[in-house]
DNA sequence: CCTGCATGTGACAACGTTGTCCAGGGCCTA
DNA sequence: TAGGCCCTGGACAACGTTGTCACATGCAGG
């Protein structure tokens, strides 16, 4: 009875252990180690018996114990803002793969875009003495993770930089890829763009306004104020954004929406009216060359795939200073973006 | 120099423990337990003796050891299909939403569809020692986590029944949502309908491909064999499918679409086509709204939700009969459920 | 027959934390 | 002032595993 609860606040039904085995196997604890461990020393007789045991007992190695000892704990941390986020979904599965190559879990969180989540997520990982972290950041001071960083634990930061402190970073370029999309409207006749953004806390955000001012400035057309949005990515706001645009003799002739939340709701808004209106988004979407949309991608895959690659050189040893990678984005022309403007517009 | 490697295998910098807490705080060890964990009995003086410790040294408590001590980690497992499928972003998001209420971190792990993955994924986190697990089953022999459950790991399954075990499982109703979806292209004149699904060793396949042909018998409609169609949902195989149904005076006019993925081929198959076919799919679609595509809609988040609802009941102590929850679907018309059967149909 | 060595096996400490238990000191009451 | 109690703090064992080391045993060679 009393021994049946061991764990006086546990609900594990007294796993059986190592010792549980070597007692049944009539073998000592150590032996029962190697043989789960498949380390060599152990005749074929032993081992066959030890096995017997582990099979009659039902035992499973406790990895918590094992990490205790080993000092590794074969798992990554992964923080990014939504994995409802149809972006995200790609990443973190790459992200998953070439931790499943290299033996390792995948621990997963969701800051939702707010930077005390993110800290608490980041910490909490940290507590459980994952390997390394993989970062989308949401807040814009890291420095709460220098000394996790100090004792060792790797860490990549993904889509945005690291805020006050050097670390690897994996980006896509959102400076290029904005301004290609803006100068491929400029090229299409358009000479009034709107440009509705995420909010400016948030790099890439910052990083397309800024590629769209230099898209105009290339052309050396003016920027009215107006055409420029930035906020929230609600579907509300974006539409209040866009209406606000496009109305009157002088809105607006195309827009450039500055990440596939605001390219939806764009769409949404667009389907809605008589003259038709170019539009240029930042993010591939589902279905988009089914609707036509033009749209710069980036490779959530391949930012994912190589955060976790970078990550695991880090873990293999892996020296020398931060490293800083931009991924290139592409134009797919679906016809959105090919609209011309109005006659006189 | 020795001492700086206590760990030889360990890139962990030597984190500092309690006890070099305690050392320079001048305490014992356990007045740092207590003061970490927010335990009563120290004074306030000691208090901000250690706090003052423990930031000037970085300290941050090592979850596994206490792991190790308490028996509970604090930590589910959830196993499936694949992180980079639309539908599963939402799922999971709300699995972890819960886990967060619960103060429980989320271990993620795609089987890709492979039972192997699946045992492997599992049994990896069962020997992390996860609280709970929650799993899309992709194999249909689950009889190896029987030692794990009577060992005290809760389990609840999704999406799909476990195979040959008895436990908790959170449903969509496959079959009332395809029966309702076949019945409303009938209720709109068409007699031929074809119906391409999933795998048929997946649960949810057989499901939907039943309440198609009950639907069909609903109406005394008979079926061709060559109208139906599993196996897997690659672009190249269901486009095919779809061609060979289309094709021929006597070809289906219109398509059932057995989840999200085929759906999306659909889609395009039939924007390749001059004369309209009809079309209702399983599971909802981004931009579906745009595309005017009619559905079946399931609720991933509410799957999630309530499995991981079901998880922490049962971690909480609730005890009983596996429960089997089968949450409603819902009809969404957007217009490509209601075109009719072209006039010779 | 003893030495030397290889091989298989087990005893033991350690990993960092928490639960149990006990000691010392201050305070209150009789 | 003695006796009891409460409050604070610390020593110690235990959680389940692995690394180190030492002990048996067996066999070959001197």
């Amino acid at each position: 009875m009393a021994d049946n609860a061991r764990h006086p606040e546990s609900r594990y039904g007294n796993r059986p252990t190592m010792k549980d085995v070597a007692a049944r196997a009539g073998v000592g604890l150590k032996t029962v180690s190697r043989v789960v461990n498949g380390e060599p020393g152990v005749t074929p007789d032993t081992e066959r018996r030890v096995q017997e045991a582990i099979e009659a007992l039902g035992f499973r190695r406790n990895d918590s114990a094992r990490v205790l000892r080993k000092g590794r704990t074969a798992s990554i941390g992964l923080v990014l803002e939504d994995l409802a986020d149809p972006f995200y979904g790609p990443l973190s599965r790459a992200v998953e793969e070439v931790a499943r190559e290299h033996g390792a879990l995948l621990i997963n969180g969701s800051s939702a875009e707010d930077a005390d989540r993110e800290q608490e997520l980041v910490l909490a990982f940290c507590a459980r003495r994952v390997d390394g972290l993989i970062v989308i950041p949401a807040g814009s001071d890291h420095r709460y993770l220098e000394p996790e960083i100090k004792a060792g634990v790797a860490t990549v930061f993904v889509d945005r930089p690291a805020g006050r402190i050097d670390a690897d970073v994996v980006l896509s370029d959102s400076f290029g890829g904005a301004r290609a999309g803006v100068a491929h409207l400029i090229a299409h006749g358009h000479r009034r763009i709107g440009f509705i953004g995420d909010q400016p806390r948030i790099h890439t955000a910052t990083e397309r306004l800024r590629g769209y001012h230099a898209a105009m400035a290339d052309a050396d057309l003016p920027v009215d104020e107006a055409w420029v949005s930035l906020g929230s990515t609600s579907p509300e706001r974006v539409r209040v954004a866009a209406e606000s645009m496009l109305a009157g003799p002088d809105g607006v002739t195309a827009l450039f929406a500055g990440n596939n939340r605001v390219t939806v709701t764009a769409v949404r808004v667009l389907a809605g009216r008589e003259r038709p209106v170019a539009l240029v988004g930042f993010d591939d979407i589902e279905l988009a060359d089914l609707l036509g949309i033009t749209v710069i991608s980036q490779d959530a895959a391949a930012l994912g795939r190589t955060a976790a690659e970078l990550l695991f050189r880090r873990l293999d040893g892996a020296d020398g200073t931060p490293a800083r990678v931009e991924l290139p984005t592409a134009l797919i022309q679906r016809g959105s973006g090919e609209v011309p403007p109005p006659a006189g517009g």
